[in-house]
DNA sequence: CTAACTTGCCTGTCTATACAAGTGAAATGG
DNA sequence: CCATTTCACTTGTATAGACAGGCAAGTTAG
């Protein structure tokens, strides 16, 4: 029998409303937010629980600690975050991003030139993979190629990412959380095709990321290749 | 009265450790660490600090943690490891990076075009400059320059870095430990003097790096701006 | 021999508590 | 009025223990 996890982990859930609260302006930028003793009684959990709320805050960039004073509301973004591992619908503010389908989700081969080795289980498995172009206020900012094992993925190919996100879409019906991964960026000159998607020009600089996630699911890893246009919004991340 | 805190947690020297002996080799990859529990009873602590220790080297992308497994070894990095917060010099095993200074810590104002905005206090009290190319295998990778505030740094201008890092000199003369901080990254063409110092031709794919460094001390940040010839290594970091 | 079950080990999550140490404002004393 | 001390509040570090749930190997029943 598969038990599937539905609840979510307490901590999570405040650090989801925290983030809200942060995203829709509750607390501003420069704010200090409660306590951690307050936050304590106010969701009625205990500190370390607490503490690893506001932990994962950190880690996206979204406060700061500071010693004897409080977590500090930072500033939004005003590039793009996908440097940490938050998906990337999660990384903007609501309607600012949209999203264009280039190739729905076909069943194929792995391509050949990976930037990760992997393991021959998933190879044999053979691969779902689709691309999209993301915009952001009406100028392409990167182009993905997503690449996911073809294993216990039932109606997947059927499945729509219009408006839902990918990361969304695999909890949801499969169960699926990324709990990590690894990344490499570098700069390159556009090729033709990816010229075409980012609207840009053959040779101009562009920055290339290649992604591999790590799942719940044991020896479940999924890959994305990403071509950003960085001439006008940056790529952002916290340390 | 001034009192230095010299003593370093017990999670971090459990971190040192382990990260050595992962570096060493005598967890290679694909090894599972001794259980946390193991590990309680070998340093003597808790489950909840050598979880913290754990969860450090899963940032570093050291280590992967598996529920049900354990602590999986990773392989090292191939590329460059500039991605997350450690300093330069530690990203690298020893021997590997060669560093030249281009320009000794000079006196001087803050640059107009600053990727992030400073407070004024930091702005009046002027800034501290240096510049490195960083080479792996005889090939230039990147240049750097790194600015910071001119605050309680006596005696700066004549220290020397050739062979220690900034990061140990300001920890070990200033007390003075970078506690995190943003960084921002696009691609970009090499312009003269970024491709002199890389050994490239002017109009090259490079990479910029805007880094933004939180430290211990209360509203004390530190910059650095990169920039990395790609061509041979990619940058990696852990997600 | 194979499939189902049991068991032990492992990490993930959470509680309850304690003390150390940094910060800033209020109280205090000259 | 100003400098110093005190104090309340904050986060950082650490202990001790509990229960859940994933994983793999060994055992047992068919």
């Amino acid at each position: 029998m598969e038990t599937t996890s539905l609840t979510i982990p307490r901590y999570r859930h405040v650090y989801n409303r925290l983030r809200e609260k942060i995203q829709d302006g509750v607390y501003q930028p420069g704010d200090v937010l409660p306590s951690e003793n307050v936050l304590c009684e106010r969701y009625e959990l205990t500190r370390p629980t607490i503490r690893q709320s506001l932990s994962e805050l950190v880690k996206d960039g979204l406060i700061i600690k500071q010693k004897g004073v409080g977590s500090i509301v930072q500033k939004p973004k005003t590039g793009i975050g996908i440097l940490n591992i938050r998906s990337t619908t999660s990384s903007f503010p609501k309607g600012t991003l949209s999203t264009r389908v280039i190739e729905s989700p076909t069943v194929g081969e792995w391509p050949s030139d990976m930037a990760f080795d992997i393991e021959d289980d998933l190879r044999e498995a053979g691969c779902v993979s689709l691309s999209r172009v993301r915009s952001l206020h009406d100028t392409a900012v990167f182009y993905e190629r997503t690449y996911l094992p073809n294993i216990n993925l039932p109606r997947f190919t059927q499945r729509k990412f219009e408006d839902k996100s990918l990361f969304k879409t695999l909890a949801k019906h499969y169960d699926i959380h990324v709990t990590g991964g690894k990344q490499k960026i570098r700069a390159m000159k556009a090729d033709a095709h990816t010229a075409q998607m980012l609207l840009l020009h053959v040779g101009d600089p562009i920055l290339q990321l290649e992604k591999e996630y790590t799942t719940n699911r044991n020896k479940y890893l999924f890959y994305a290749s990403l071509w950003c246009n960085t001439d006008n919004y940056y790529l952002e991340g916290a340390l």
